[in-house]
RNA sequence: GCGCCUGUAGCUCAGCUGGAUAGAGCAACUGCCUUCUAAGCAGUGGGUCAGGAGUUCGAAUCUCUUCAGGCGCGCCA
């Protein structure tokens, strides 16, 4: 219907007097039609009069008016009002009115779907944790972010790609190891720790579970903790050297143990969060500096011959300085270590050599410093930096019993995904995560999400939906022989649902946009407010007790509400309740 | 100091590529359960959209500036 009116608008606007081309397609281009906020503003509203009259200096409602008896004339319509400044309000007759709702029947789970992003091939990379340790509830938030961020533009005909990426390779993996070892053996060292190490309680769990198929044995424990450094980052490093020094065998042992550990739980903890990914990419699969055919060697060395990179001081630099960063960075240490920038540029490399349109990278918002030097290494690679796009994710503070539950990883205290998810649920943890932007801090109260009250939005929707699931069922039993039709509605018979068909019209809508602006949050506020206009009127209508004819339509109109709001659940990756 | 983000009702937040009287929920006050789930509904009060200037027929939205808050600025990861 919007494209019928689209084609009579061009055509009006063409006909202005003294009108050149260039200025049609910017009226063209810069106006909209689109669905009323509310019913007093008819079904469809077009602002083109104010954008032309704003082009043209012309008196926008004098131009509406024209509009207006131009569309009138054409008899489409049940009625055209200029209105406001100069808008359009335009009413539908009501069998185009109510042709969503026969779509709705048609395409059940697909309504709301589009190819507006058809042909496109999009890589989202998100979470990312350091396999140091359990998911916390900050990674909650990106693992939310990014999966609704990736069925939401698979809903638009999008080919999406889910990838994590494991960094496997690294210092944090051998303080890892250390920790591990350190507390096996840490009863022959009096109790010795490096301040440094990981101190959560999985570090002992692991470190049981190994010596309970492996032994350790070594000749001399104490060699380990001579002559430390007072400082606790040498300090660790020595002890790095020293374990790897005394067995190899056992340090390597050890180190795939507990990072197959560690990395089999994040997997199992997403996996109960409704996360999956369709790729896992270990950073060790980008080779070592010291191998001229690995990944990491070949970005490096690509990066120089270009001349991008070069050496000073002993160590190898990029420069990013030319794409806005406010200093070079340094690829390879004086000391011939690779940084983890440059395991980065090779995966990023690696990353746009696979070939995709667009590579969305989620983020916690600490690292935005950090987008600077990864588009500049992109351009440096010969790649748009417009291909990169960095989506950042404010922490989550967590409140219960209205006080905010304190973390820190340094000290293994935090609040683990797990947990979350044990408290609260998956679907409602996801939907809490989703609420607000996601750029932007979120205060998350656990006694809120568990909460029977209407302040839980997470509670609202869900029992707008299970109220319609069980009054569909209510009817089908006390009406066996009844089938549902749009009869009363579509000969404005009953016209108490017309509130809602309008918001449900609205919903393709929402899904475009919130994939164009990647915000989910979009979704839930869209949810919330069909919920509400839901709940009203199941408060001010008694259905089974109107005629049979009212309640064929009624049932019909309710049951696209609720397909409506389970798909637009789904879309969020959370599960509609039928029952509460 | 530089960079990024934020400032909308007492509180938590929406507000689309600038558009119609700036919206919800909570809290406060008032009503609605012999009928389909009261985890619900209806109503009342509450705003210099941080301040100022500019662009525009029109600004919470765009530009500049001031103020306030958060975060980031390693040959760390």
């Amino acid at each position: 219907m919007i494209e019928t009116i689209n084609k009579k608008i061009e055509l009006f606007i063409t006909n202005i007097d003294g009108i050149n081309q260039d200025s049609t397609k910017i009226i063209l281009d810069k106006s909209n039609t689109s669905i009323s906020e509310d019913l007093n503003k008819g079904h469809l509203t077009t602002n083109v009069c104010m954008i032309a009259a704003s082009i043209l200096k012309l008196n926008p409602k004098e131009l509406a008016k024209k509009l207006e008896k131009t569309l009138n004339k054409l008899d489409l319509f049940k009625s055209v009002q200029a209105a406001g400044p100069g808008f359009i309000n335009i009413t539908l007759h009501k069998k185009d009115f109510i042709a969503v709702l026969y779509n709705i029947v048609k395409q059940k789970g697909e309504f709301g779907k589009s190819n507006i992003g058809a042909g496109k091939k999009v890589q989202i990379e998100f979470v990312s944790a350091n396999p140091t340790g359990p998911l916390h509830v900050g990674h909650g938030r990106g693992a939310a972010y990014g999966d609704a961020i990736g069925r939401i533009l698979q809903a638009t005909g999008t080919d999406v790609e889910k990838e994590y990426y494991i960094n496997d390779a690294g210092r944090q993996i051998d303080i890892l190891t250390a920790s591990v070892i350190i507390k096996i053996i840490q009863k022959d060292l009096d109790n010795f720790f490096p301040q440094n190490a990981y101190k959560g309680g999985y570090i002992e769990s692991i470190g049981e579970e190994f010596i309970s198929n492996n032994k350790i044995k070594y000749d001399s424990y104490n060699s380990i903790t001579y002559d430390l450094s007072s400082d606790p980052e040498e300090e660790i490093d020595q002890i790095i050297l020293n374990l790897k020094k005394l067995d190899s065998v056992i340090w390597n042992e050890v180190k795939s143990f507990s990072l197959s550990s560690i990395i089999h739980s994040i997997k199992n903890d997403l996996k109960d969060f409704k996360v999956n990914f369709d790729n896992w990419f270990d950073e060790s699969s980008l080779g070592k500096l010291s191998d001229n055919s690995s990944e990491i060697s070949n970005s490096i060395t690509k990066l120089i011959e270009d001349g991008k990179a070069y050496e000073k001081d002993g160590a190898i630099w990029l420069n990013t300085e030319s794409s806005g960063d406010d200093k070079h960075r340094v690829l390879v240490r004086d000391d011939g270590r690779a940084t983890y920038f440059a395991s980065d540029v090779a995966y990023h490399k690696n990353k746009l050599d696979r070939g995709y349109d667009d590579l969305i990278n989620i983020w916690g918002a600490d690292h935005h410093g950090y987008i600077k030097r990864i588009e500049a290494s992109i351009e440096a690679l010969g790649s748009k930096k417009e291909r990169l796009i960095v989506k950042l994710v404010q922490f989550a503070n967590l409140f219960k019993n209205g006080k905010k539950v304190k973390m820190s990883t340094r000290s293994g205290e935090f609040f683990t995904l797990r947990e979350l998810i044990e408290d609260i649920g998956a679907d409602a943890a996801r939907f809490y995560y989703l609420s607000k932007q996601a750029d932007q801090h979120l205060d998350f109260d656990l006694d809120l999400a568990k909460s029977d009250s209407k302040e839980n939005i997470f509670y609202y929707i869900q029992y707008a939906h299970a109220r319609i699931f069980s009054l569909e069922q209510k009817f089908k039993e006390m009406n066996p022989s009844l089938d549902i039709n749009l009869y009363a509605v579509e000969k404005d018979l009953y016209k108490e649902c017309d509130a809602l068909i309008h918001e449900i019209t609205k919903y393709p809508e929402v899904v475009k946009r919130s994939a164009r602006t990647l915000q989910p949050h979009l979704i839930i506020f869209y949810l919330r407010d069909l919920s509400q206009l839901f709940h009203s009127y199941y408060n001010d209508n008694h259905v089974l007790s109107e005629s049979n004819e009212n309640m064929q339509s009624i049932v019909f109109c309710l049951s696209a509400v609720r397909q409506t709001i389970s798909n637009g659940l789904d879309i969020l990756g959370i599960s509609p309740m039928q029952k509460m």
